[in-house]
DNA sequence: GAATGTTGTGCAATATCGTGCAGTAACTTG
DNA sequence: CAAGTTACTGCACGATATTGCACAACATTC
């Protein structure tokens, strides 16, 4: 295994867990807490982690990382929420995905608004119980903890009996020839799962999103009818997607 | 564990509940007390909480001046959640109903559990996300919104696949003659369908639901296996229960 | 003021860390 | 092809950090 490979990996788990334990890794990957170590202390001088006894964490601020990257495109982000929430119509099945992105849609959801939401995420199962006129229809299934929706067969079975007219998606990636693209396996699963079972598939995408490609494939971009951005997106960024048919909705704040 | 990681938690949950004692939480996290005070002592000296006799607050506001009505129902609240928390085994497969009581219930799960943890509330399961080990299988179905569960015939179906080791139900009403009863008749189905799939039931009582009735029944009091009360509970109360061969454990806090 | 529970400190056991050293493999150089 | 160079990995050992226990001091309650 080369080390090249190694750090990028551990970076990669960091990324995903929160955590790292030098003893857990080096059985993992069969490697002496040595080797593991020495990488540690190189990805630490280059600022990368954050070294403590026992292992390593992110590097930006330990658990502070998840409410910093919030704020950050916290505008960008609500702008493209109430434009996703604007989308919807009364007496329609919305299905909403999880993620940071989605809750942020299921908030600027109208109190007015009289229709069903499907979702596989507790999170906004949650977020939505003070809509009065919403109905919440909640996809069951074994919990991913790294993202907190339901997957597995369960969740697979459940969407099976479902028809959406809308899917508000989020991603990690959307590009023009790769397609719509995501970090982890079981999610893209029961992404395209859901997809397929919505009339119409939208997707979310903050400005980093747009040409990033993940590790897993969800659907191609044939497959979706449109995309929200942030009103500061190249018009060069887009014009793959419109010359496809799809239609673009730039989210002004 | 690692020590940061701790320290993280403390703040967190601080932030959530208001108050945190040391010794509930050298339980669930599995540690000595002492670890947990010299990290409180630590985030004093670096002024991110303020300690107090038994436990710690949060660090700038009054909030130590909190009604204490709140406080003593919390109290019993608790300490039946951990009595409940207490009696769960590694490898079993948990079922937790809906409800303050069991949201309780999941926040007493000691870290250091392995199990399976299966509800039909996304409360539930929200809160269960930070319990490295335990696995979260989440059941699906229309939401009802007055208790936050799900309900309805998705539901039940979800329900039927599963076997649990023990169910940790509440409700609203336990009386000798009437059994188990609670305020809506789509919660009683699911409850008692859960019930019937698992092979223990036991019923979280806080003082108020002994000898109270409700609008739908749920299940015979022969067909629970055990009652938790908190410990001001007079005897007159529980003896129609352990004549019947129900165990009764008394919460102390 | 006695009983109980909580806290601080010293100490020992354990786990983790950093560094020096040696062996191996791939690559370079003459 | 042989010798040298470099990078990588694992082992050993002393240094440091963390944790749990024991006991005395202190606070709280009745």
């Amino acid at each position: 295994m080369l080390t090249m490979e190694r750090k990028a990996l551990i970076l990669d788990r960091l990324q995903k867990e929160q955590r790292i334990v030098a003893k857990d890794l080096s059985q993992q990957l069969g490697l002496s807490e040595d080797t593991i170590r020495r990488d540690l202390r190189e990805l630490a001088g280059e600022g990368l982690l954050q070294r403590v006894h026992g292992g390593a964490l992110p590097a930006s601020k330990a658990l502070a990382d998840l409410p910093s990257r919030r704020k950050i495109s916290a505008e960008d982000k609500t702008a493209i929420a109430k434009a996703a929430a604007a989308m919807a119509r009364n007496g329609q099945v919305i299905f909403l995905d999880g993620g940071t992105s989605t809750v942020a849609v299921a908030r600027a959801i109208s109190m007015q608004l009289h229709a069903t939401v499907v979702t596989h995420s507790p999170d906004i199962a949650v977020a939505l119980l003070e809509h009065p006129n919403i109905e919440i229809e909640l996809i069951g299934g074994r919990i991913y903890k790294h993202s907190n929706v339901a997957v597995g067969a369960a969740a697979s079975e459940g969407i099976s009996h479902i028809r959406a007219d809308i899917f508000f998606m989020g991603v990690t990636g959307v590009h023009p020839d790769y397609g719509l693209t995501t970090g982890d396996r079981e999610e893209a699963a029961i992404k395209r799962a859901i997809s397929r079972q919505s009339a119409e598939t939208i997707v979310l995408a903050s400005k980093e999103k747009l040409g990033a490609v993940s590790a897993y494939d969800i659907v191609g971009v044939d497959e979706i009818d449109g995309l929200i951005v942030e009103k500061s997106c190249s018009n060069d960024l887009l014009k793959p997607y419109q010359t496809r048919g799809i239609s673009i909705t730039r989210a002004h704040a």
